[in-house]
RNA sequence: GCCCAGGUAGUAUAGUCCGGUCUAGUAUAAGCGGCUGUCGCCCGCUAGACCCGGGUUCAAAUCCCGGCCUGGGCGCCA
């Protein structure tokens, strides 16, 4: 079949704009077939597009010849283009349904699809990533990816509202910031070099200059992990703030979450529907628990973890039981954080690093920065990694770092708070981890 | 890196434990035909599958071994 030209057609409004009041109004859409649902004498076809979908109605008598064999001609997936008149009537679910004139055929579909679009037989999750690119057509996936836009934009509005500025630091570096997490390498005309795995030594050189930055961006860590909530490339939202400390970014922190809560709330019903899920916004402060105290708490549920180590997953899931919503973990052990977390001045062995819990998933990691030079190098050494190779950045410690303090947001884990997802392969558009590279 | 589970039509599954009426069932999708108010439309017909290799056996989707692939758990972390 040759593909109709779109010609000087433009869309008039999405499929979600058409209301009974519109009755009578000619309007032009485009989309896709949905579904069709042919009755002899009368064809319903469900047009969707990115908003929602809408039902033309094909009278096989009330049609011309024209509109009657090109709508005899689609099939599912096509992209089409309608002209049409809105008809109010009770007998569609919306109250209204289009009468068309006129249908272009943009292009053609295979016939059979490699997953069900419909939902009546959905894919695994496997099957839905090979096809990715018609699974993103699904009115859930849509949902998905919408309510992430939603929250991203809650939160950079927020954060640019208390005057932070949005900067770019490199992908491309030359050693490991943290140490400790593999990372990929990258052939750098001849040289080695790395992906990065976090922006944070950047961030914190850039609030010696713009003291109070964000950056939203994917990072990379060769892990070979097998879990529902890893990725190799993963997006983070990063925040460094100058002249602050780690409970100063905690209070931005618990606001910005409970902000992109309420924004996604008010402003996703229609997806949050699909998807069947409920945004509850969390009350501010959020629960604070001490390492020490969630270890006195996983003891009396039978839980033992040796003081001074990281937190097993299953102890985790056990602590997510009893705080069923957003808590910050602090007071760490200073030897379970990265080297670049201030031990605390009153108790050097604990630290003023946190996490942001969400029952039983870490969805951030923050904390105050050491901002002195040889307590720096100190704790490197202690980390057993060396200072040469941090020189250019221990450098900016010598022209006057500020205390600054920080944190770093999972958007996928975050997304899957906000959208009830389970996998974090749901929430991410084109899932990189350990077995998958494509598509 | 370690551990567990699993690969049956386009998709999702039953059957596998305990080998034989499995000539591999069902739903959905696809193809053809029918139907003027569907909305997971309905009805009829058609076509479509046991991951690969080896072994045991009279007989293997089913048991054993190897491989490949996938999902998940742990560790690590966002």
């Amino acid at each position: 079949m040759t593909p109709d030209f779109i010609g000087n057609w433009v869309r008039t409004c999405y499929s979600a704009d058409i209301t009974p009041a519109m009755d009578g109004k000619e309007v032009t859409l485009f989309g896709w077939v949905k579904e069709i649902r042919d009755l002899g004498g009368i064809r319903f076809i469900i047009l969707q597009d990115r908003e929602g979908t809408i039902q033309i109605t094909v009278p096989r008598k009330k049609v011309s010849a024209e509109v009657l064999s090109k709508s005899n001609s689609l099939q599912k997936r096509y992209s089409v283009g309608v002209k049409g008149v809105v008809k109010k009537t009770d007998m569609s679910p919306r109250g209204v349904e289009v009468i068309p004139n006129e249908i272009k055929v943009l292009n053609t579909a295979a016939a059979q699809l490699p997953i069900d679009i419909t939902g009546k037989t959905p894919a695994n999750i496997e099957a839905r990533l090979d096809a990715r690119a018609l699974d993103l057509c699904q009115e859930q996936s849509i949902a998905v990816f919408k309510i992430q836009h939603v929250a991203l934009d809650a939160i950079r509005s927020f954060l640019f509202e208390r005057g932070f500025l949005e900067v770019h630091t490199p992908r491309i570096i030359a050693s490991a910031t943290e140490g400790g997490a593999a990372l990929f390498t990258v052939d750098y005309f001849g040289e080695k070099a790395y992906l990065a795995q976090s922006p944070q030594l950047y961030k914190e050189q850039l609030v010696m200059s713009l003291e109070k930055v964000f950056e939203v961006g994917p990072f990379f860590r060769a892990e070979a992990s097998h879990t529902r909530r890893h990725l190799s490339e993963f997006i983070s939202v990063d925040i460094e703030q100058a002249f602050a400390d780690a409970e100063d970014v905690m209070a931005l922190l618990e606001q910005v979450i409970q902000h992109a809560c309420k924004t996604v709330k008010e402003k996703c019903t229609k997806e949050l529907t699909i998807l069947k899920h409920k945004v509850e916004v969390p009350e501010v402060p959020f629960k604070r628990l001490t390492y020490d105290s969630v270890l006195d708490d996983l003891k009396k549920e039978g839980v033992e973890v040796p003081w001074g180590e990281d937190i097993p997953t299953e102890a985790f899931r056990t602590l997510g039981k009893l705080h069923p919503y957003f808590y910050f973990i602090t007071d760490w052990p200073t030897e379970s954080k990265a080297f670049y977390i201030k031990p605390r001045d009153d108790k050097p062995e604990l630290c003023e690093g946190f996490d942001l819990m969400w029952r039983w998933i870490e969805i951030v990691s923050g904390g105050t920065r050491i901002a002195e030079k040889d307590l720096l190098i100190r704790r490197l050494k202690e980390k057993g990694l060396n200072p040469e190779s941090f020189k250019h950045h221990l450098q900016a410690f010598d022209y006057g770092m500020p205390p600054h303090a920080g944190w770093a947001i999972g958007l996928e884990r975050l997304t899957m708070i906000l959208t009830g997802r389970r996998n974090i392969r749901e929430v991410t558009l084109y899932p990189r981890d350990r077995t998958r590279l494509t598509p």
